[in-house]
DNA sequence: GAATATATGGAGCGCCGTTCCGCTTGGCAA
DNA sequence: TTGCCAAGCGGAACGGCGCTCCATATATTC
């Protein structure tokens, strides 16, 4: 069709329109609710209705689900890994951080119906959640590790990586309810193998 | 519609018609050689076009997918469990049984694609698998642990149950394949939490 | 006000699980 | 051997899903 020759004399695209960024907030506000409401896996469908567009709007500000629960979670996994610094800081010693840390992440993925599940059954489609994961938790939690094995209080040779996969694999398991299961407990008992 | 008055001189219900008994050899072979290439989520209708019937006739012998599972991996469920008094009198103690046969589960899920994770993700659909494993395998580990637990090799106030759910949770986890993660490294570490 | 790139919405497609019912067939009685 | 009929069968059909596509609407610029 075109031959792509026009000059760039309007705005390059780099500014959204209005219109655009009003909808990505609305689609934004919703999915945090519906994912509240009907888990992680909550029909696409719904989360547009619920934001009030149309389909093809929720697909082009998000192409993947991933993208839009990487989007609604970014904060809380931020806040997560920050507090890895304060608990070495604070705690009585970096074991403790240790347990401090995992009862963090714990706590967060407790309050996402499915987030655990829905990233373990469709590793590839929530690739870029996973790999907001590595970027921003294992970091933290390689340097409680390592702390902890400084002081030796850790002497398995277990990686961060490992270990947070670990959590988030027990958690994902717990997160139905079940009074003859505790998903704490396990964890509880992985941290102290991880001990001499 | 009758009174049922009938007398009951025919062969009582109890012998199904022996094309019904020949579908369900073929659903069950089919349905084990799926599973391997494709995983238990296979589609149903992929599982039917194996077996050479039409979608009525495998709703009509496993009205759930979990019924076909089971039946699929009855005998298998079995062999573990029956593992577990063998290892016992074998083993150099039965810490190191517990180790060994909790082995022997792993390789039984590493074998199915997708199998804890479907138990996982739909724990109502799959209510009969999980029963079976209350039934067969729970009973089996709880032999090992008690006996571990006589010699004081385990200490850790964790029932069979919750020992069982969270390798089937680690295994589901670690199905995927990950060079950076290795689910027998964080299941040794949390049998050895076990320990005092 | 006109022009145009940008953004929108929802119909439509393919795949899924599951149901339902008209047709077929195995097995028994006569 | 034949006729009968309940047990068994197949697959069309339905509703729900994720995702795509493009005619239409709108914000923005000139």
């Amino acid at each position: 069709m075109s031959e792509g020759d026009k000059p760039l004399s309007t705005t390059p695209s780099s500014a959204k329109r209005a219109d655009a960024r009003r909808n990505e907030r609305a689609l934004l506000d919703a999915a945090a609710s519906v994912f509240v409401t009907d888990g992680v896996d909550a029909p696409v469908r719904r989360i547009a209705a619920a934001a009030g567009v149309g389909m093809g709007t929720i697909y082009r500000h998000f192409p993947t689900r991933a993208d839009l629960v990487v989007a609604v979670y970014r904060h809380q996994v931020d806040t997560c890994a920050e507090a890895g610094p304060t608990l070495l800081a604070t705690a009585a010693s970096p074991f403790a951080a240790l347990r401090q840390w995992v009862d963090l992440f714990v706590d967060f993925l407790a309050t996402k119906h499915g987030l655990a599940a829905a990233m373990r059954n469709d590793p590839d489609g929530f690739s870029a959640l996973h790999a907001l994961f590595i970027e921003r938790l294992v970091p933290a939690l390689a340097d409680i590790l390592g702390a902890a094995r400084e002081t030796g209080e850790v002497t398995a040779d277990i990686t961060p990586y490992q270990l947070i996969r670990a959590i988030g694999d027990i958690c994902a398991g717990g997160e139905r309810v079940d009074p003859e299961y505790d998903a704490r407990l396990t964890i509880r008992l992985l941290l102290d193998g991880c001990r001499s």
